[in-house]
DNA sequence: CAATTTTAAGACCAAATAGTCTTTAATAGG
DNA sequence: CCTATTAAAGACTATTTGGTCTTAAAATTG
């Protein structure tokens, strides 16, 4: 449903929501860290995301990715579509090139009301309002605190 | 969630469940003309199904491809098994390496639920009951006929 | 203004998946 | 039993996605 580059992107902006500032920037290095996420590939990624305003960076010294005022407005669809495009997501179930519930496949009815709801959901909510709702319920973004303690 | 393979295979099975018999077997290029799919990929998948006992078929003159009673009994989980293995179904929608209620990404108790509605679905019927739900509700395996009316 | 740190940009490489082709073996029918 | 027809088998190619590396440009700091 969503590609790795995708997945990346929308943990990386979350993990920046939380973290970041305008005067908190964090480094390419220390994101892949926190996320095992590879680095390079990252920050080509963050790039991209950068380009379509949905991260802010400056360069430099103490620089870094931080998400601003705008940047806090967008949505998880805003970044599926950045990334993946729509085609993906929308895609049916069993592959048929398109899915409507004219013509419908064996599992349309099974599957779409599903895909409509999380659709919905990445559409209404904003980045801020998601980051908001991570910390009250202690979701998490990695597992690298976890993986650590049970080596 | 499902690689191309999987879908043209749970495709492929339920078609032959809707028209193929012991004595009515269909060959490869009917059945990849039918679904649109690519024909030589059809039959190197229906060849790996053929192995894991999901699919039958014989050589030589009105050769081709059915099911058989047991194939029948399978189930389209069996299908997904088979082709993509259970992983890239039971992931994490945003890449985590385990999905579960302890350590739930921020879309977890969003997806999860879903998966798990998909999944029993795929698990509890048979191909035969599957097919008997399409005949009844009329739904479609592809959309070449529609494709045809509107070209 | 020079040195250093960091992102920007884009060329490059690797792996997985998707898809094709060619040769062999089985079966049915004349 | 010979021929035509069909799947089986597996080597091969192409495309997409994932991932890396190298060089340039911007910003900070002394
Ligand atoms: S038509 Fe297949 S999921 Fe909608
Ligand atoms: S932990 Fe992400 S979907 Fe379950």
């Amino acid at each position: 449903m969503l590609s790795n580059a995708a997945q990346y992107a929308i943990r990386s902006i979350l993990y920046l929501a939380l973290y970041s500032s305008a005067t908190q920037r964090i480094r390419t290095k220390k994101i892949s860290q926190d996320l095992e996420v590879p680095q390079p590939f990252l920050a080509k990624l963050l790039q991209r995301l950068g380009g379509a305003d949905l991260v802010s960076s400056s360069k430099g010294p103490n620089g870094g990715f931080y998400l601003n005022k705008t940047n806090r407005n967008k949505t998880v669809w805003d970044i599926i579509v950045t990334v993946d495009g729509t085609e993906k997501f929308n895609q049916c179930f069993l592959g048929l090139h398109t899915c409507s519930d004219n013509n419908p496949c064996p599992v349309h009815f099974n599957v779409s009301p599903f895909k409509q709801i999380i659709k919905k959901d990445f559409k209404g909510k904003t980045i801020a309002q998601f980051s908001e709702e991570i910390k009250k319920r202690g979701t998490v973004l990695s597992l690298k605190d976890f993986d650590a303690l049970h080596k």
